[in-house]
RNA sequence: GCCGCGUUCGUCUAGGGGCCUAGGACGCCUCCCUUUCACGGAGGUAGCACGGGUUCGAAUCCCGUACGCGGUACCA
């Protein structure tokens, strides 16, 4: 049986898709998931200053990285299509006018000037928050003080005008948030909102309310900076007779450095805000869904890592906290290692390939030919040695070049740290037993240099460091002798012998 | 300014009157493992914003203050 939930995520399509964004789109996900219901996605494109034609194609191509599946929407359809509203302008017109007629809204004619000067001049006649509302409106060009004959005829002239709402004076308004619980407002706090603008499209506050009621939607599950917004919503079911969906309206996602994120205070701390930035660098869509999910939310018991079917099952909005959370990048880079490094060798091998393809021209064509040329299971194989070694598939492209090619030039500080007086001696005695050494093998190679550092009376450590200098270019690494029975004799000691002309010490 | 919402370790949070000497996670620090680097394991660090009530008893309930955030458009 299918359930009656059903619940939406509408954004408005003026640019990439934000990171509170997708977090919204997620806890509508999971609520419509749990409960068996339906996510819908709906394209709030009524601004046409603010519209951005690559955005839409954004939001839908981040939600499906992100594993979030629409079941209605522009692109599926749905039995209440179309789903953007730019193509349900009609609908928008004949609501708005339903209301004109039951006296609940009216036309206003005023230009933007005049609302202005009105402003102003009730500044400084000393109130701070001038509002075009239940007083103002009776000063003011609308079809509450102008002769109906007046407004019939500047109608059809087809003169500029907006539909406004009629807020009443004075008037408590009340409705219980399933996250904040009862939040009530006085209505002479707001103004007459304009339902309707002169370019004949919607508002976001008429649309909403007409399609969440078109479109049956249940729960509206949204940012909190709606909140404020909501009893204007909550007037306009009330007008239209109709039965206001569950409110849920979810805590803000704030930035480190206070306020809540956005690309100015996010970005210089080294936090994308697009959902495109994170799709496209080193992380792993769980992680990222796990961490959202987690901001916000937590299943009551002491698991952090859990997938999206785990959320589904137990996800909940009675569990949603009320205070905002600052968004913590150190956790986040956490659960990316964590998934990262949970990931099979095939599945790093496919994401590598990735990664090289988009970031061919930083990385090195010898690395990437060679790389190429290797059999699948070769690569997977080295991915598998330093998995664990890397915290993300960006870290990975840049430790296992070593692997296909020598390394280059040496950097000083890493010589400074690895390649000590003495390191000369030691990694020549080393070269001179494993030359003749046949298999070229981890264990012999191993036990070579053990023996070799006995002899000498020195740590494995003293010994380590510099051959791995010499045969990485790095300072850390995988388990050298393994390296080394990998890459094989021939080239071992030829990036030795290189080595030990080049460093001399 | 006004309206609304919020406030437990640096951060994400558990907690719904006695089980709290406030638990977990990230971070940070120490130790163990590894004669490298990591991974991993074991510890440690640190918090109920403040002031009044209510109660035998309050992180938990009420009031106030402070602070933070959001809103205050013919933007969403």
């Amino acid at each position: 049986m299918k359930s009656n939930i059903r619940v939406r995520f509408a954004p408005s399509p003026t640019g990439m898709l934000h990171i509170g964004g997708l977090r919204t789109a997620l806890f509508n996900y999971l609520f419509a998931k749990h409960h068996g219901g339906t996510f819908i996605l709906r394209i709030e494109d009524t601004d046409q200053n603010r519209y951005v034609d690559t955005a839409e194609k954004d939001i839908t191509t981040s939600l499906e990285w992100a594993g979030l599946t629409v079941d209605e929407g522009p692109v599926q359809g749905g039995p209440c299509a179309p789903y953007r509203q730019s193509e349900r302008s009609a609908l928008y017109r004949k609501y708005a006018e339903q209301l004109v007629e039951a006296g609940h809204a009216y036309f206003a004619f005023d230009t933007t000037d005049e609302i202005e000067a009105m402003r102003e001049r009730l500044i400084k006649s000393g109130n701070p928050s001038p509002k075009y509302d239940a007083i103002t409106r009776q000063s003011m060009k609308n079809s509450l003080t102008l002769p109906q004959e007046e407004v019939k005829r500047r109608l059809e002239a087809g003169e500029e005008h907006v539909i406004r709402l009629k807020v009443p004076r004075r008037d408590t308004i009340k409705f219980d948030d399933l996250i904040r619980g009862t939040v009530s407002f006085d209505s002479g706090m707001l103004d007459d909102q304009v339902l309707m603008k002169s370019d004949g499209l919607p508002t976001y506050h008429l649309a909403n309310v007409v399609d969440d009621h078109t479109m049956e939607v249940s729960h509206v599950i949204r940012g909190e900076e709606w909140l404020s917004s909501a009893p204007k919503h909550i007037l306009l079911y009330q007008y239209f007779g109709w039965t206001p969906p569950v409110m849920a309206h979810l805590p803000l996602i704030m930035s480190p450095a206070g306020g809540k994120l956005s690309k100015r205070n996010a970005e210089e701390l080294g936090i994308p805000v697009n959902v495109r930035d994170y799709v496209k660098g080193f992380y792993e869509p769980e992680a990222l869904i796990n961490f959202l999910a987690f901001l916000g939310w937590n299943p009551g018991d002491d698991r952090e890592m859990m997938t999206m079917d785990q959320l589904i099952s137990e996800f909940s909005l009675e569990r949603v906290s009320k205070a905002g959370a600052v968004f913590n990048m150190k956790k986040l880079l956490w659960y990316n290692e964590q998934y990262f490094r949970a990931r099979t060798p095939e599945q790093l091998l496919s994401s590598l390939k990735d990664w090289i393809v988009r970031h061919k021209d930083d990385l090195d064509d010898a690395f990437i030919t060679t790389f190429l040329s290797h059999t699948d299971a070769e690569n997977a194989a080295v991915l598998g040695i330093m998995t664990d070694r890397v915290s993300g598939i960006h870290e990975m492209a840049d430790n296992i070049q070593y692997f296909y090619v020598a390394p280059g030039a040496f950097k000083p500080e890493d010589v400074a740290k690895a390649w000590k007086p003495g390191s000369s001696e030691l990694v020549a005695a080393y070269v001179e037993r494993v030359a003749g050494m046949d298999p070229f093998e981890a264990q012999p190679l191993h036990d070579a240099l053990h023996a070799l550092a006995t002899e000498k009376g020195l740590g494995l450590g003293k010994l380590m460091q510099p051959l791995r200098l010499a045969l990485t270019g790095k300072t850390f690494g995988p388990d050298l002798f393994e390296f080394l029975a990998r890459i094989g004799k021939e080239e071992s000691l030829e990036r030795l012998s290189k080595a030990l002309k080049e460093l001399v010490a």
